[in-house]
DNA sequence: GCGATAGCGCAACCATTGGTTGCGAAAAGT
DNA sequence: ACTTTTCGCAACCAATGGTTGCGCTATCGC
């Protein structure tokens, strides 16, 4: 299902620029708003941002380094968003099959007694 | 791997009243603008919105019943969303054990030979 | 058939946010 | 000491999630 608790962590990672960054500080172990943004079409300020709200949201952390500031993906967490995301995934990909088979059920049902065509919601409600 | 065909999909189910939406249409078959958002926290206007960017990205389609206008999730358009997220999830997760794995032998590596030549950590800054 | 009502669509408007440009400060290199 | 690199801050713009307000149309009750 679907909570409240999800939704730092999807706003954090369901933009896609902040999915890039994390792509390429996932490749390359680390890296700088100005070396990020080199290989990416924004700007370096708008990089800086993102990394800000991922530094918020915990997925990332930085340290300076003379005058660089270094990002670097903090691996737990991102794991724990990782799963989280697998888990919504998983809760609608269930409620899909159950769908499904009641579907199923329902389709058999009408070729055995195809009489009550009703157009009304079938809710299954678990 | 991060793809910008993936943005769509993550910009439709990225949204958090959006994806309450696909929870109720989940749980109760079908609803209405006008319905759904006597669950939610927003006026019927903002979730009628939300359905129409749903429709658009093909995660749900319409009806229309009378005076209503009945929106139900397409099963097999959700089922292809969720298996995109969870690739991504997947690659993530995937990198995420790789660099765990060297981060590992990297730090057997330093316990048996203890050269290391650090320029990182020195966030003492001024 | 006709009025009251339920439901919806359209439009104007506001706040947030992802993005830009421009500028100034500070550390590193020469 | 001067230049270069890199950063942070601020102003500004466009898109979007949200609101209110209005008017249309279909259904229900008489």
């Amino acid at each position: 299902m679907t909570t409240a608790i999800d939704d730092d962590l999807w706003s954090a990672v369901g933009d896609p620029t902040r999915r890039r960054l994390l792509d390429r500080l996932l490749s390359d172990g680390a890296g700088t708003a100005t070396s990020l943004s080199e290989h990416l079409p924004v700007t370096r300020q708008a990089v800086a941002k993102h990394l800000d709200v991922l530094d918020r949201a915990g997925l990332v952390h930085a340290t300076t380094v003379g005058r660089e500031r270094r990002y670097r993906v903090d691996d737990a967490q991102l794991a724990r968003a990782v799963a989280q995301l697998a888990s919504v995934g998983a809760a609608w990909d269930a409620r899909l099959r159950r769908i499904r088979t009641i579907a199923e059920a329902v389709h058999r049902s009408r070729q055995a007694h195809p009489h009550a065509a009703n157009e009304e919601e079938g809710s299954d409600h678990g």
